[in-house]
DNA sequence: GTGACATATAAGTCTGACTTTTTGCGGCTG
DNA sequence: CAGCCGCAAAAAGTCAGACTTATATGTCAC
């Protein structure tokens, strides 16, 4: 993650981006950078870098004479990964997380496919080895050690894509991942289907078979979608 | 595209962002807040806003006692608009515009299936109108006219998804088509299977069929893929 | 060579004064 | 009464200067 306390602008962001991101101020709202900057006891300079950030993520305008205006929802910034941290930490965490398996599910079967006709020789082996470490630990209670392997599997398949869109991804999924883990849906062990799954995407890029691969990673996102009730079962 | 002189940090901005975007500063560069200010004739305030906006889209990192160092490309936000605007207009733009077009190929089919599971009568009535309006301006050298329906009839497809992420790609997907048109292959007319496929893609959406308006979508990518080089024809 | 310590450096912060833009009001005129 | 013009207030924007804080690096003793 980024350091939370990366100056005093950083620990401003770190309450009113949550606060825009959750709604608290619907769009259409005017802040004053003076209030805030009293609100937050921190000098105006302080304040307005602060709210140069949240305008950058078109999250707010700023506007003479008028003051800083929370922006509607569908011109925010969706995809930078700090409003996703902010939304998957509030309320709309459910429905970010819908949004983005839906993403997923677009992305992950294309940048497999390129993946086996791109990855390198390390880079299959970290696959399998990653592979590996989801079979290990897919029975027992290794709920963490699962995750671990399971965030690195994927990471190195959207790398591996060579598309850099793909691979600035990487982050986004880990978030998700670790999200279901942690306070979704949480198995007492994997899919056993699903860890298969892993495995013999593993073996298709390593055979340079882009279909195969493509294939199977849309059926590993099938089953993303349908724990989320996404896709009917 | 959003105002260019939203105040001084803005102007600034416009100048050092595509500076950086385009790798005249190397990663691992440090450039120094005050030397910068003194450079673009601005208070140390105004630079420090710039600073602020460059380090939440990841291209910078500032740090006490070294500087403004320049972050590597993998780090970048390259999801941001501006800097989706920056790379496209400067020396990487094929680059940029080949990883956007795999994005796009990745992403349209996905969004065009559930675009024919979710669009209102409304949107139906649009994408029909954009499709016509594309079949209206393929012949006869009206290739700007031909554009704006080109560019809403995708828009379209991306909202009625009814995924924000998918939706907000809108802007990204005019911006790759406006390019095509303006600096890159640039047909006398437009292919006319391409135009047949978006008529076929809007009959299906407004059908509800949805494998039938993610394969036609699919084909559309295809023809981008291989305008680029991409894909071998 | 290793550790503690001193120092210089550049970002970070605060404050107060001033400028600029823009909105909205009020009064003027037809 | 409608419409237009211009004034005044409000809020962001800009600037300059003084001060604080963290930290990389060099120095010295051991």
């Amino acid at each position: 993650m980024t350091t939370p306390g990366r100056g005093l602008h950083g620990r401003v962001l770190d309450t009113l981006g949550p606060a825009i991101t959750a709604g608290e101020y619907p769009p259409g709202s005017v802040l004053r950078t003076d209030e805030l900057a009293q609100h937050f006891e921190v000098s105006r300079s302080v304040m307005r870098e602060a709210v140069r950030v949240l305008e950058s993520m078109h999250l707010v305008e700023s506007r003479r004479r008028v003051g800083v205006t929370v922006r509607p929802k569908a011109e925010w910034n969706v995809y930078d990964p700090q409003v996703i941290r902010w939304r998957l930490a509030g309320a709309d965490r459910p429905h970010q997380l819908r949004s983005l398996t839906v993403l997923r599910s677009a992305i992950e079967p294309v940048a497999a496919g390129l993946a086996a006709q791109h990855a390198t020789a390390e880079q299959c082996a970290e696959l399998t080895e990653c592979a590996l470490g989801m079979v290990a630990n897919s029975r027992g209670h290794k709920l963490e050690q699962y995750l671990v392997h399971d965030i690195a599997f994927h990471r190195v398949v959207l790398t591996a894509s060579g598309n850099e869109m793909f691979a600035r991804l990487g982050d986004v999924v880990a978030e998700v991942l670790a999200g279901r883990t942690h306070h979704e849906v949480m198995f007492e062990d994997p899919d056993p289907a699903a860890v298969t799954l892993h495995v013999r995407v593993a073996e298709a890029v390593r055979a340079g078979d882009a279909s195969r691969a493509e294939e199977l990673t849309r059926q590993i996102a099938v089953g993303a979608l349908q724990e989320l009730d996404i896709l009917a079962p």
